[in-house]
DNA sequence: TATATTATTTCAGAAAAACTGAAATTCCGG
DNA sequence: CCGGAATTTCAGTTTTTCTGAAATAATATA
């Protein structure tokens, strides 16, 4: 019989206890089951490991025994330890690309919590444009993209993680604000509109014309709502990119139930993510039931933004 | 089911061998037996260590794993070899404490075939006269002692090693040379006759009244055998005391069959041997039935020396 | 796209290993 | 030398692991 860690286990513990019982007592185990295992031990090295039948002294080659018992009892403990806490992803590494508006809205929650509750894991977050996130996946830069992905290749997996109406975000000393009623495209027409990157995938006609002649352009959310801010004019943008804590800048819902922007969870295809990336991504879908208060998407495989 | 080492073993011979049917002949095992015992160990962990039921890509925590359980395989293997080796003594240490005969006769040839045979082991020998001897093995400072001892407390075990006859030493040109048969006591009744420790010991009481009457006594061998060698005189001294090769010296038997000395195999009692020494006490032994070409002692717990 | 081929898993029973409780043995102190 | 305590042995039981056959899944092939 090969020498398994439970001989070094039962041996260290009747050399530590000095005696058969209480070494029993502390394997949970009846003294004639331990007395068997360590016969055994012994009859593999060829040699005593204990000076008399009384388990109390320790020959040369005994002491030497648990010297090498307890450190490979150690070992292995350790070994194992860190397979448990990988396996429980209390500790590994979570490569994370995200567009803007989740990096900035759900993301920091979702991290402080995460890292708490899984001291031993590292993050790496960045936040890109969809077409960086599917890249980055693509190249398996990352572990988990958050995007609004319509065409993924065939090794991508996309699942909603939640969506967001658009809305008009304006100051809220606009005249639309006083309307109290959700808006209509239509009522858009006469107003200073300011595009921007995301609202372009609102499919709505009525709205793509307004979009269409819009005379200002910016790309750049933060610089966007500082100018909305300044009163330039109003734009359209997803409830997650505007932070509802600035009071200076009023978020109206819209009347077209359509008009939604999907954020998926992406991953690689046939690539089981580490314990703790399934975690995260847990964690991710837990903050996106309670973090958005938006019904999800009634709009499936439609399309998003780069927010 | 707790993590055992032959899980670990098993899934790092699948991981490297990228299918199981070859990881299971390498194990010697059915691939039904391969496939269950990968299974507990998934299930203890609760992730998947493969991608795939194709056992060829490992997942994030697979690769995690096989590296972790490629050193622990190391070090336990390392362990079972150290204990084994140690227990069969190709490592360890042996202390040895002898006489000067035994240390210079029998020792250096036991020694370097012991050194060959045993490459890990280290042995430390000091000479000292039978008294030393016994205090260093009291006080467990060796393993092993080699000398006439006796009377020996309790505490020491004395088993015969050998014996050998004590004989007359002089100079090949001596005119007892000449007597060409077994030298009486009294034959030396007219010669110097340099005294010496060893001899001391020779219970018959001519030759007690021979030693007491001598007019030079000696105590270290080698200035002894030099005042022979000068034609000082003769001495009276165990075989192994004299080198047979040393052809300015003859060793002349005598016709009392008791005068012999006794070189004992002393070691702690209750003190299991290290597996060393106990593979060094064997070789001394067995050297001993060899080396030394005289009759196995006759006299049992007699007096012995310090040579 | 269906089919053949190969790999893996599942299942039930067999074999091996480990365990228990009782009895026997050994050891140690008085 | 005896009596109590500790340990070992023994026989039977439980647990674990293994095997071989059949089922299932994946891949290659036609």
């Amino acid at each position: 019989m090969a020498i398994k860690i439970d001989m070094l286990r039962c041996f260290a513990v009747v050399a530590e206890s000095g005696n058969l019982a209480d070494a029993a007592d502390r394997l949970g185990r009846t003294p004639s089951a331990v007395s068997m295992m360590l016969k055994q031990f012994e009859e593999h090295l060829g040699a005593p490991l204990f000076e008399s039948e009384r388990k109390s002294r320790l020959t040369a080659l005994g002491a030497f025994a648990l010297d090498q018992a307890t450190r490979e009892l150690d070992h292995f403990s350790r070994t194992v330890t860190a397979l448990e806490h990988f396996s429980r992803a209390e500790a590994g590494f979570v490569r994370v690309a995200a567009v803007p508006s989740v990096a900035e809205a759900i993301l920091p929650e979702v991290v402080r919590d995460f890292l708490h509750d899984h001291p031993g894991v590292h993050i790496d977050i960045r936040d890109m444009d969809s077409a960086g996130v599917l890249r980055e996946l693509d190249k398996e830069r990352v572990d988990l993209g958050f995007a609004s992905a319509a065409g993924v290749g065939a090794e991508i997996v996309r699942e909603e993680l939640f969506s967001d109406a658009f809305g008009v975000v304006c100051r809220p000393d606009h005249p639309l604000v006083r309307a109290a009623r959700p808006i209509a495209w239509s009522d858009l027409e006469s107003r200073f509109f300011i595009g921007n990157g995301i609202c372009r995938h609102i499919a709505d006609e009525q709205f793509q014309k307004i979009f269409s002649g819009s005379r200002l352009m910016v790309r750049n959310t933060t610089s966007l709502l500082a100018m909305v801010r300044a009163g330039i004019g109003i734009t359209v943008l997803p409830r997650l990119a505007v932070d509802p804590a600035e009071d200076r800048l009023t978020f109206l819902t819209v009347a077209d139930p359509t008009a939604r922007r999907r954020i998926d969870v992406l991953r690689r295809r046939h690539l089981t993510p580490t314990p703790a990336a399934a975690q995260f991504e847990a964690a991710m879908r837990r903050a996106a039931g309670t973090v958005v208060q938006v019904p999800r998407s009634t709009l499936r495989g439609g399309p998003g933004g780069d927010w």
